[in-house]
DNA sequence: ACTCTGGCCTGTGGGC
DNA sequence: TGCCCACAGGCCAGAG
């Protein structure tokens, strides 16, 4: 399930291996992966055949190609291929020849390319998605008035695409602020990981990630926003970015080929998991205290939340 | 203005 | 064996 270590593994192949390419042609194998993309197919294949991928951006879980046009050598980039993996999507580098995926939705034949050792380059970008909640869409590149440079892959333009505004920055954004998040978070009138969960509040956190913080700050996830002091937000901020920043480095080891998997199920960090998906199974802090407590699934915001009982009380004022 | 629910999707797996 | 339903969950429209 990709949130924002997943897609930052993306994001990061891509900028590999796509920047600098040209998207020479597409086909549209299901259209209700372009939803979103209101002006149709034959627009969206419009705007993007001979394009040249500039750059490759994210926030949040929202990913973006900056396209410019190569035969205009004045052009300023004013458009972006948007991304969202939503909970199955996959970006794949391959060869046209390759077998097509059960799920396959969106090809786009790229320009001829070599690795830094020459080496030939796959020339197929493919998107794939089983559950169609995600998809590709263009839209134009604004200027934001809150830009500040120095985000993960956001050196370049101070713009982002219009669906994109109303994100927030992630945690691991080096212009994320802790004192806005707090000021925001204490004017909430919510449960915790509700918060966590509102990409317009911070982004990139989803249902796995928001347990794995939870437990390792040991916050319950109805604990009211508004009651939150500043070193309880530095708390779960700490164990936030702690929890991505090691399942980042665990899905980094995956781009040793030129296969762009987002399979998240696949890197080792499950096994690093202490709360999501352990039902049943022993708190491992607690168990190394000396007690015996389980993990245990509550049924939440119509998904299902994963805490330690003993570490994890629920408040008396409990927020949902 | 803010908070919260339902719907979008398909594959999997448990119960009967 | 097969049918049905619950479940997985990010995001957004719209209700409250």
């Amino acid at each position: 399930m990709p949130e924002l270590p997943e897609v930052e593994v993306v994001r990061r192949g891509l900028a590999r291996w796509v920047s600098g390419r040209i998207i020479e042609s597409a086909q549209i194998l299901d259209a209700r992966s372009l939803r979103r993309h209101v002006a149709g197919t034959e627009d969206f294949i419009g705007t993007v055949a001979g394009s040249r991928v500039r750059d490759v951006v994210r926030r949040g879980k929202f990913l973006w190609m900056i396209l410019e046009e190569p035969a205009d050598p004045a052009d300023v980039p004013h458009v972006a291929l948007m991304a969202h993996l939503g909970m199955s999507g996959q970006l794949l580098i391959e060869q046209p020849e390759a077998p097509s995926e059960k799920h396959l939705k969106v090809r786009l034949q790229l320009s001829p390319a070599t690795d830094d050792d020459g080496v030939e380059l796959p020339t197929e970008l493919r998107f794939v998605d089983q559950r169609i909640f995600g998809g590709m869409f263009v839209t134009e590149l604004e200027a934001t008035p809150d830009h500040q440079p120095g985000g993960l892959g956001d050196g370049l333009l101070p713009l982002i695409p219009q669906q994109a505004a109303h994100i927030a920055r992630d945690p691991l954004d080096a212009a994320f602020s802790r004192e806005t998040f707090h000021a925001r978070l204490r004017a909430r009138k919510t449960g915790l990981k509700r918060a966590l969960l509102d990409q317009g509040l911070i982004s990139g956190i989803g249902n796995i990630y928001a347990d794995e913080a939870l437990w390792a700050a040991r916050f319950h996830y109805a604990r009211p926003t508004d009651t939150m002091r500043r070193p309880d937000t530095e708390r779960i901020l700490d164990a936030v970015t702690s929890v991505m920043s090691r399942a980042l480095d665990a899905g980094g080891t995956s781009f040793d080929s030129l296969y762009v998997n987002v399979n998240g199920s696949s890197g080792y960090f499950a096994r690093e998991l202490e709360a999501y998906g352990r039902e049943g199974r022993p708190c491992r802090r607690c168990a190394a205290e000396g007690r015996q407590t389980l993990i245990k699934r509550e049924s939440f915001m119509g998904r299902s939340s994963s805490l330690c009982p003993w570490c994890q009380p629920r408040p008396r004022n409990a927020r949902l």
